[in-house]
DNA sequence: TACAAAGTCTATAGTATAAATAGACTTTTG
DNA sequence: CAAAAGTCTATTTATACTATAGACTTTGTA
């Protein structure tokens, strides 16, 4: 029941670009720049981003002076959607995933208690990742530094 | 985010061995039985059950007629119990882990957007999961197939 | 215009984990 | 004692995850 480091990086590297600068203003980050920070392996870092970017995510500028940015704003992106991107359905088991279902071998889905269970559990998980945007988070990590006085 | 074949066998099984016979008696099943009810490989089943029954949740009865049956109380056995003996800890992140606990590489874990999340997720998920029984899925397999007229 | 800084893209290698298989051993019953 | 059943450990195979490599394109600026 574990989220990949693939998903991991990608939420991080997302937050990161959903945080604004003092100024309140939205950042465009460089991949180098982002790896640094969070500890990530640049070239590993570098075909999440892409990947994102290529799923309408995030928009990018090549060249010098380039860099990462969110597509929109934070507010309309949901935790739920990038771990999808990156890690596909997040069903605990195919046979209760809505985009991707698949049948898991039991002889009566219809009575499957397996199946009653992880789609409570599905949608336990789902209610939280796709209700919450990056800017929900972004705001709870902010409060936080507040709280803490760290900047 | 997904349940391994393991933990999903394992689960079945157990389902299985705490679902009573018509006569509301416990039952004991043999390996072959329960891997051609349920088509898991008898082989991989094997360890699986041996695992659960190491745990303490499984007893056996060695020899001719003897079999697999539940160590206790249907009522006693929680789903979050049997996933964590097959597939160790429920936490979507280490970090976020009760038992498992490990860093997992964030500046700062204190003001860690993707934690404070995935907390969240995983108090979603051991909330169904650690409070839901064998025999609560009995149960609702059973209200199931008498709604829908199978036996 | 040339060069350096940045993202783009695809392939491949390495590693870990999951899934399955094998086989020899022990216990129990008839 | 033979057959039925669980026990235990090792090994194989497959798959997916993680990471690295390198050649390519775009853009700003000296």
């Amino acid at each position: 029941m574990r989220l990949s480091k693939r998903g991991e990086y990608g939420l991080r590297a997302m937050i990161l670009l959903a945080t604004p600068d003092p100024q309140g203003r939205a950042v465009m980050l460089q991949i180098r720049e982002i790896s640094e920070r969070e500890n990530i392996p640049v070239k590993f870092l570098e075909q999440i981003l892409l990947a994102l970017k290529n799923a309408g995510l995030l928009h990018s500028k090549m060249g010098v002076g380039g860099g990462y940015y969110l597509a929109k704003p934070a507010r309309e992106i949901t935790l739920g959607q990038i771990i999808r991107i990156l890690d596909g359905p997040i069903a605990p088991v195919k046979c209760v995933s809505q985009v991707a279902y698949e049948p898991c071998g039991c002889p009566d889905e219809a009575t499957c208690g397996l199946r009653m269970v992880m789609f409570d559990v599905r949608a336990a998980m789902t209610n939280i990742l796709d209700k919450t945007s990056l800017e929900d988070v972004s705001q709870r990590v902010q409060a936080q530094r507040a709280l803490l006085n760290r900047e």
